[in-house]
DNA sequence: TTATAATATAATGAA
DNA sequence: TTCATTATATTATT
């Protein structure tokens, strides 16, 4: 028991992927229209707007984390019971980095292989960045499958595969997105080489 | 009329926004969007669905550009006439996107702003799509500076507005749409965490 | 380094 | 107009 790291999620409401900001204070009704004034009284006027990223999954109480953890180079050492607010864990694989004001902290022994996150990772979760979604093999193909027939599924052919792929419906909407931007730009960069081609043919004769 | 580039965009039919997929053939007007058919693990089913992508932008000759263009710092170069067969001249964006073994080419220089514009939507895409619109710093800050005041501002002030910014008035007006969606979209966040914050906090009690 | 997942937002069309 | 969806530019991760 002290040697695994204990992790206990909590099952809170998966939260949907929604960007945006979070408007906080009150706001004036008073509307002026010319826009001197408009300028001239911004200062006057105090909008307190606080803008503040959503980024649900950051947010306590939904999935937190508590594990135990270990300090020093062996198990005897006393452990620590951390409670991390996160989805993901960011302190594992702790090991490779010396994160400001900690000691070294070894737990990579606890981890899986899947639990293992870059401090980069560290990083990106503690902007609010959601982590890159690694796609399998056969998820990718199925996907390009799909493209290949059909580049705009609409939201029931989305939610299939959603279900199909164990997979957000929104990592599917953005992985069609991504896709249609890449066929793009290949299209493009082909159009490119054939113009240039034509233009250098042209400048020889 | 040699220093300007020279763009005859072919008035073919614009073709609609469409999704899903083009059925081609005349086999059967059935059609089955799910994955299992697509995948064609529906063999079983022996209409042949000929299933073309959609793929609007791939489509030849339906805004086929001519333009002329120069090489080189000074106008005194030769010009070219190219050919291209697409929605969009690859070679506007050189600038954005470095080809491989791309050879500078300037036209800029030789447009005046409305005709480098008109000539950017002409190619930009093939329904003739509007390039997308990058405000500056200082144009977004009057916006939201107006926007905090009133987000619906008449044709007068959005004319206003759009001569001092050296903007459409149509820009104007769409960057207000998008602007009051994103606000609501932030109201909508802002309710959905509080009402999972109340959620938590009585699980917890 | 490249490929691509994620983000932010301008543009579009339907209702 | 709102709303959903799209294209597109950019950032960041692997």
């Amino acid at each position: 028991m002290a040697n695994t790291p204990v992790c206990a999620a909590t099952t809170g409401p998966s939260p949907n992927m929604q960007k945006g900001i979070c408007l906080v204070g009150n706001k004036s009704s008073q509307c002026s229209f010319s826009i001197e004034s408009i300028l001239g009284l911004d200062k006057a006027r105090e909008y307190t707007l606080a803008l503040k990223p959503y980024r649900p999954w950051l947010e306590p109480g939904i999935n937190s984390v508590f594990f135990v953890c270990f300090v020093g180079e062996d198990a005897s050492n006393p452990c620590l019971h951390i409670p991390i607010l996160s989805y993901e864990n960011p302190f594992f694989h702790a090991v490779n980095y010396t994160m400001p004001g900690e000691r070294i902290v070894h737990y990579e022994k606890y981890c899986t292989a899947t639990e293992r996150l870059s401090y980069k990772r560290e990083v990106s979760w503690y902007r609010g960045r959601r982590p890159r979604t690694a796609f399998s093999r056969s998820q990718i193909e199925m996907l390009e499958t799909v493209f290949r027939v059909n580049s705009y599924p609409g939201i029931d052919i989305r939610e299939e595969l959603a279900h199909k792929l164990d997979l957000d419906e929104d990592r599917i909407q953005i992985w069609f997105q991504n896709r249609r931007a890449k066929l793009k730009r290949s299209h493009r960069e082909s159009q490119f080489l054939m113009a240039k081609n034509t233009f250098t043919t042209n400048l020889q004769e």
